[in-house]
DNA sequence: TCGATTTTGCAAATTATTTGCAATATCCGC
DNA sequence: GCGGATATTGCAAATAATTTGCAAAATCGA
């Protein structure tokens, strides 16, 4: 797993791309924070960099194609993205429906199912990525609810 | 499994909603293709019938309330829409990195992993439903790939 | 440090989706 | 089947998230 400002600095750099103040900030929150965020939640993490929005919306839009982020879309209207897998470890979230808290687990059942295979041997699809979501209440919210 | 427009009809009647052109219309489109449509895919399927787009995104936000519908969001800037599950079987899709197209995959890890049960134990979170979107190449296009 | 190249800020455009409102369709009791 | 109370539609305009054009500013490599 690569991780440090640094390593994404050089990445950048070889692919061409300079290293800016807008991109090295929005990496700095995502490396920061600990869940998905929306645009305009990078875009206010930093509101003292001064760093326009279109601008956060850019470089996410960079560090997707690159694969440093990863999109991550909740039916909320709005987008979230966090560190792609290659940063973190490989996870999926609890979202929970009364509150919206946005919990990870790393249980993968693709991959416990070995469903990957069992998909390329019967249909000859090749899985190459995936999403889970999960939906439902948290602890919190299973308790108030009581 | 329940089925059938007249079935559908009922539900709406019984929750005080009229049965309309445009809602009759919307659900027959959805019942006949068995892929997700978006919005805009059924608004064309029903120009004939000159229903309104309006009317279509209405249509499915209602249905989406009375869960005869299910949202897609395949990361596409437009959401797609299919019958729910309780009209289908559970399924998930396998999305087509290079043609688009959509196949649904019956299996599902998070039956088969009892990751329900798993998540509800280590962390107390109640998971009440799940997205799973698979991406990769599908058959053909990974022969035209080599 | 300097000029070539990229990137940013800002404002305007785009795209999917929602909404206000008058006109129309549906429903229900007669 | 009819008539009116109520729900729904069409249309145009409004929103909200995201993208883009362009001139100004930042970055990079020599």
């Amino acid at each position: 797993m690569r991780h440090g400002i640094t390593h994404f600095k050089d990445l950048l750099g070889g692919e061409g791309y300079s290293w800016t103040r807008a991109r090295s900030a929005v990496l700095t929150v995502l490396s920061t924070v600990p869940r998905p965020l929306r645009a305009e939640e990078i875009h206010r993490a930093l509101r003292d960099a001064r760093i326009n929005l279109s601008s956060v919306y850019r470089a996410l839009r960079l560090f997707e194609r690159l694969k440093v982020v990863h999109r991550v879309e909740l039916g909320e209207g709005a987008a979230r993205y966090e560190l792609a897998d290659d940063y973190r470890d490989h996870h999926h979230h609890l979202v929970c429906d009364a509150c919206g808290r946005i919990e990870d687990v790393a249980a993968c059942p693709v991959e416990a199912a070995g469903l990957t295979r069992h998909i390329r041997k019967r249909t000859g699809f090749a899985v190459r990525s995936h999403v889970l979501e999960l939906f439902g209440l948290c602890r919190a919210c299973r308790r108030d609810a009581r």
